[in-house]
DNA sequence: GTATCGAACTTGTCAATGGCAAGATAGGAT
DNA sequence: ATCCTATCTTGCCATTGACAAGTTCGATAC
């Protein structure tokens, strides 16, 4: 065991879990560095010493999400379907982490580990989907940025709630049928 | 005159003018009653008068943007071409008003203005689309909810910063060619 | 085994904030 | 001239973010 079983065991690691629950209840603004505390029993200024200040806690949640959100599109294969569909996933089933990464205002976009893990995801999304169009010129740069507007929009449109209640409640499947509107021909 | 000159003139008015104002300098969330009050030159309690608590400044500010939003898209007529590019123009030239209409955790959604205008906009985006893919069934409703993804998608990550500075600095005309590969075929 | 070191955490403090209560002001109605 | 009511102010309190200074305690050296 290195420092895992300090004062408290992992702080860090429990400040960042606090701070994805307290996201998931109720948004990336709603909650306080003393909530986090509290949530982790520990001192109001000990979530100061590991990230400094909020924006600090925020870094490392955008660094974990982007991390996750780059390992979630390139685990979806090269199909751009699945990938598509691995991105409104991510979107729904790490809400929290979705929220924050593309909220660069909250966090600090610079952090070498955030922008690591951003450029792994926007690899995928700018230039592993060849095939998008496939009858198509090869060098349409456009098409990905379709494919990614799609699905962005669509995942962030049902985050919201601004979407019909008809589509059902199961995004992934909802979004199917949309998103075969933009390649399947 | 009935009571726009009292006081202070037309403070309901000057509080949402500096919210919008704020809101465009540092987002939806870095800013305080206070610094309303200050920036319109009142007590640091007047605003509350008008608005109850931050959520009344940004129920206001969601009822006005949804009603300019509406009016946008209604504005652009039939076309949906043009309707997707209103959407587009609409979310870079008043992103204040755009980013707090899609974020209803930070307003009372159920406020009837709000409603009224958010039901306008919704006309246009899930009902006012006809013709969107002529060469399928008319009743596949599924066509609407791509264009309005494909735009929004767009919108949000164009405001964002997350797309490839490649595309220019006119989200307009970068936006052409990106929706034409949905319905253009 | 104990002295030292440094990272992890605590305690204390301050200005700023949101929200509430009570008071002051002034335009309009009677 | 008087009352009435919406508008705005003053005063207050709990909470917060940020910082400074102090404390704890595991690890390392000897």
């Amino acid at each position: 065991m290195s420092g895992d079983t300090y004062h408290h065991g992992n702080l860090r690691r429990a400040i960042i879990e606090a701070a994805v629950g307290a996201i998931a209840e109720s948004g990336p603004a709603a909650w306080s560095l003393r909530e986090l505390a509290r949530r982790a029993g520990v001192s109001h200024a000990a979530p100061a010493h590991h990230f400094g200040d909020r924006a600090g806690v925020l870094t490392a949640v955008a660094a974990e999400g982007y991390t996750l959100f780059a390992n979630a599109l390139e685990a979806a294969g090269d199909d751009l379907h699945e990938v598509g569909l691995a991105y409104i996933r991510f979107a729904v089933d790490h809400r929290p982490y979705f929220e924050v990464i593309f909220r660069p205002e909250l966090y600090r976009p610079d952090d070498p580990e955030v922008a690591a893990a951003r450029a792994r995801a926007d690899r995928v999304l700018t230039e592993g989907v060849r095939g998008a169009a496939p009858d198509r010129p090869n060098d349409d740069r456009t098409a990905p940025i379709a494919a990614w507007s799609i699905v962005h929009g669509f995942a962030h449109l049902w985050l919201s709630g601004a979407l019909p209640a008809r589509l059902g409640d199961d995004p992934v499947a909802a979004a199917r049928p949309v998103i075969r509107h933009l390649f399947d021909r």
